[in-house]
DNA sequence: CCTCGAACCGAACACTGTTAGTTTGTAACC
DNA sequence: GGTTACAAACTAACAGTGTTCGGTTCGAGG
């Protein structure tokens, strides 16, 4: 078989179906020649169609972060737009955590996550916050935002019971907290978020210039 | 050769070795056979040493985690502590930015780590947190840390200024912002662990018991 | 002295991403 | 209808990965 009938290949089968594959296997579990199978077809086929297995994730990632929602900011009210966008932004990820690691790489080559940094960094600076400030504060909620979809802390701990009990007394109930790995990530989210704007509030009235 | 008259290999050495590696040319940079040649040896001796790569990165991160100092949490203040873990926590990552994204993947099998968030946890509850609240500060605190050290806002930047300029006004100064990447981060990383502890006040006040 | 185990090597296996060159089906043009 | 041109898929290969197996050689203990 050299051609079919019809074609076999489209970017968004190519896309779909990547995705498919990180989100069961994780980013390491994609690899041109699974990618490839799972569509029928020899891995060289997907050459055609694509540049490559970077900019094929590149892509697949940015089309999950058109996911996120900045349209709060538009209301005017920056704390409900830093609120809205983070919560967006998290839930956008925590249906895909596999590409967590990818995303905290940074924005670049990902228009949709540009769009974004650009939307809160214009609501900032509208709502008075001095540019560099404004930079900061993005920063500082998507360290948040990451770090818990990323379920570094809670999702990280091992299944070995006996890890922790022996040495480290105060973590006794680490596997506890495996079980409710997405419950504690949530909830450390949501008060880091809550703690963080509370916080921002003095610096507001201090450096803020309208 | 087959077995040369003095040892060649040692853990120690191969560790060094590989922590060379890590960062200089990353972590995707470390393969067996490049850290065999930097050893002079093949590829296969390691496996004499070490029980394969994965083992390897993990113990090499653990002693580069065993920096982190939690001691000020003795000292009673868990305000001052949790600073004080904060900047030391991210120091030590900062010094060896390649192993952040390793890092975040979570603490498990690595008793440095597993030993600062016992600390940490057991200083918190100490002053009246409740257990939930400790985990979720802690959590919160890790967040902060790994984001600001993997950079990854202001160092994920494009090179390329065209990038953001024609679509994203309020990015104009992107580029600025990758030459400065460090500065951004650690700016950002303070002034984010600044109001999550500002904010934190008025939740003590109302959950801790004593 | 002789054995035994430790240390290292060479070759191989099953993968990986990617490229070159080839075959073949389809559509357009004369 | 025949020819040309293109596009889609193929096979084969390259250089690289982690890891394992079977061998060889040396140093030390009995």
């Amino acid at each position: 078989m050299a051609r079919p009938r019809t074609p076999v290949l489209s970017t968004a089968r190519i896309h779909a179906a990547a995705l498919r594959i990180i989100d069961t296997d994780g980013l390491g579990g994609l690899s041109m020649r699974k990618l490839a199978a799972e569509l029928g077809v020899q891995a060289a086929s997907l050459y055609g169609h694509v540049s490559g297995k970077d900019d094929l994730v590149h892509e697949v990632v940015n089309t999950i972060m058109q996911g996120v929602d900045v349209s709060t900011f538009e209301r005017g009210d920056w704390r409900a737009g830093l609120r809205s966008w983070a919560r967006s932004y998290r839930s956008v990820l925590t249906e895909h955590p596999n590409v967590v690691p990818f995303v905290a790489a940074g924005p670049a080559r990902r228009p949709a996550s540009l769009r974004a940094a650009d939307a809160v960094h214009g609501a900032l600076t509208g709502a008075g916050w001095p540019p560099r400030y404004a930079t900061m504060i993005g920063a500082s909620i998507a360290y948040l935002v990451i770090g818990s979809a990323m379920g570094s802390f809670s999702r990280g701990f091992d299944d070995d019971v006996r890890t922790y009990t022996d040495r480290f007394p105060h973590l006794v109930d680490a596997p506890a907290l495996r079980d409710h790995a997405e419950e504690i990530d949530a909830g450390s989210f949501e008060l880091a978020l809550d703690a963080f704007l509370t916080g921002l509030e003095p610096l507001y009235a201090k450096v803020a210039r309208d």
